[in-house]
DNA sequence: ACATTACCTGACCAAATGGTCAATTTCATT
DNA sequence: AATGAAATTGACCATTTGGTCAGGTAATGT
């Protein structure tokens, strides 16, 4: 886990103890939150329609999150933990590159199937230039990249696959895995279908491990 | 190009012909609502801003736009008539898929480099569900890709590149070379740059070049 | 049973914002 | 210079929206 964005801790007025309705309410709030700020960005989400999603009164939303900007960076807190946390390449299961690039891309894919208003979320924030969020991930981005970089540059120096920038592959890896989130709606209408598959994302990660690691000069 | 994405000509109280202010100032406020939608959103995007930006005031905006909806619309309409005509892989140069690939590749970067803006609009867009251009897609998109598919399944029947999923080709290509666009944020962030220069996107055009075009195997 | 705390709501408000409209100024054409 | 159209502005408005606050109701611990 990666550091808090917002300090939930010193909130003076808020209840001391977090009860049983607290911790439910909050859950529902912010998945609401998440899929109305996806829908509709930042500005475009509405308290208003956040709580109707909820099933709650504006008023009681705001008795547990009391700002829509609180709201929303817990919202972004919540999908950059589970970016950051995937981030590690170096961790990943397996000894050799192929195995732990299979890994590394086949995780990311998963956080766009089983998050997909998280990222968009994010991506939203991205695009608009990281209004929200800039300081936190300037912190926090590079530190943990640097290690994956690392890594790769060892497996280039030790001959294990081609000579290529690691960065752009990182690039690369994010874009191609985050597009099935992020830009589901134009992939569903190029698909024809009305909601990615288990079978597409599958399909997906296949391809995408396939041209990937044959493309940096690995054998699969 | 492209057929209309909304009937500019169908304006009664319009004047009739568009005088040379009329042209430059509907230029300069579309580029100027350009990087305003892309900075703040459709909602977050004020007229007020957008005209302020622009140098002129609200209500003159207003007199060349009738609605923010309108402006917004146009905005999407230029970026998405660059897209769509850089869509077809099938008139690149080159006789090889190598060849007419890479122009691809670097086609579609390009517009990422010189329309950054547009392309940020278009993603907000679409990232939320293409709320205001959804039937507009629906018609071209698939129209035109439809023939780059083909190709594509054309070089597999024929034994020039590997057995791949064409449209996951595609998503691919789309996602890693408007990231350098959409994701700019990010990755200036990583890269430790204020903005990414000619030769960031000469790098990442190799870099694209060469792992996809190995990765479907090609020579290259 | 009682008090304290958590939870919830109705009424309300100030600011922001998209848009209108009448009036005025600028400009091009004859 | 006159004239009609284009361009611009000031004043204004209705609606939306984030947020407040006082007061009421349900839980909970003792």
């Amino acid at each position: 886990m990666t550091k808090p964005l917002n300090d939930n801790t010193a909130e003076p007025s808020k209840p001391r103890r977090r009860s049983k309705t607290r911790i439910a309410h909050e859950e529902k709030i912010l998945n609401s939150a998440e899929f109305i700020f996806a829908s509709y960005g930042y500005t475009g989400a509405t308290v208003e329609k956040i709580a109707k999603h909820t099933g709650i009164s504006k008023q009681n939303l705001l008795y547990y999150f009391s700002s829509k900007d609180k709201l929303y960076r817990a919202v972004l807190e919540n999908i950059l933990n589970i970016w950051l946390d995937k981030l590690n390449l170096l961790n990943q299961e397996g000894d050799s590159p192929a195995e732990k690039l299979k890994h590394y891309i086949r995780d990311k894919l998963k956080i766009s199937q089983t998050h997909p208003n998280g990222s968009k979320v994010f991506a939203n924030e991205i695009i608009n230039g990281a209004p929200h969020i800039g300081d936190y991930l300037s912190n926090n981005l590079n530190k943990k990249l640097q290690a994956d970089v690392d890594l790769v540059k060892q497996w280039i120096a030790d001959g294990k696959i081609d000579v290529i920038d690691p960065y752009h592959l990182f690039f690369m890896i994010w874009a191609s895995t985050q597009t099935y989130a992020d830009f589901s709606t134009q992939i569903q209408l190029v698909l024809n279908k009305d909601k990615l598959t288990e079978q597409d994302f599958d399909k997906a990660g296949d391809f995408l491990c396939q041209v990937i690691l044959k493309g940096i000069g690995l054998k699969i």
